[in-house]
DNA sequence: GTCTATAATTTGATAGAC
DNA sequence: GTCTATCAAATTATAGAC
């Protein structure tokens, strides 16, 4: 097999996903659920369907991948972040889009942020994978650093790193209890002026 | 050796500290540092000084360790609580205290909390750890409630949600950018009415 | 790109002596 | 309570054939 057949609701195309984005995809959605250390290379190619061996050809050492993985993690959410905002009728609105990345990893895909449970392992996981992922709580503080000022709220700065912590402890919290209603009471302070 | 000495600067007191709890004390800083699954019995075993065969003689399973950790973590953090507040002038400050708790892992002992720790490890771990560390989430919800409600704040459900999870990814997300003013942030938000 | 084979190490866990 | 000895399984990783 060279391909995996990907067919998009909303592109009436037919994308050949390589092996590396599959390998990536399945080490992204094991790591967000169980995390870094729980997630072993043979489960993974035992997920497509390979051996272990051969992941290796696309990844030499673990770290290799957990670095893809954080970079691969962190340009897709900029990038639905952009897609999400770039129609946005106000700056409340583009925060609004900014919980709803959240919202949709817990509540559809039924997983954590990546960045989130590396950050919860960090001192066991390799440096440069530890930097990509405070690069990415870093971009987030920016942007809603960004966004709240453009919304005229006070103390842009501040909230925005309070509004990052908020979202990254409700995604844990409400997992944990299963109770939904711990991530809505989250979103709700993130929005309040 | 049959016991450590343990010297408190505010007890004129010798307290002989149980092996079994100097392997939880051990496990608990590993565990908070590196996650569950980073933490090996042999490593916390030769930490004390004794082979893994003896640390299972204390916990025959990793799992038993587990458990106990949690359920010791959650009794010392509401011990902490209760004797932190029992003199507070008003819950403005049974709520810092309740903040402090957190501030003190993440700055004096450089360490996350326990069960945000294991929150974000949640779906590798055995079924009882992870009651019990919805249990913790639930009961500082139920505090943080009370703390709010006694406070006159508004919506005291909703915003004790909010405060525990902010407080959660105040640590994950302070600790990984290396920026307490991450923490602070978080903090005032969780105090600001 | 993937495989078989294998190395080197680590891990959770047990049996039985002291 | 701790030790030695040991096990079975899992893990990261490499070499070399196809």
């Amino acid at each position: 097999m060279i391909g995996k057949l990907v067919f998009f609701y909303n592109l009436s195309q037919t994308i050949i996903m390589s092996q590396r984005e599959r390998i990536l995809d399945i080490a992204e959605t094991s790591m967000r659920a169980r995390g870094y250390n729980a997630v072993s290379f043979r489960e993974i190619a035992g997920e497509i369907g390979i051996k272990s061996a051969s992941l290796h050809y696309h990844f030499p050492k673990k770290a290799d991948l957990g670095l893809e993985l954080v970079k691969r993690y962190s340009e897709n959410f900029r990038t639905a972040l952009n897609s999400a905002t770039e129609n946005a009728a106000n700056p409340i609105e583009k925060i609004e889009a900014f919980i709803d990345l959240h919202r949709n990893a817990l509540i559809e895909q039924e997983l954590l942020c990546l960045c989130v449970v590396l950050g919860a392992e960090a001192r066991s996981l390799p440096e440069d994978v530890n930097s990509s992922v405070a690069n990415f709580f870093q971009s987030n503080i920016n942007w809603l650093t960004d966004a709240y000022q453009d919304a005229g709220f006070e103390n842009a700065p501040s909230r925005a790193k309070a509004g990052v912590a908020t979202l990254a402890g409700a995604l844990i919290a409400s997992d944990s209890l299963k109770d939904n209603s711990v991530f809505e009471a989250a979103a709700d302070s993130v929005l309040k002026s």
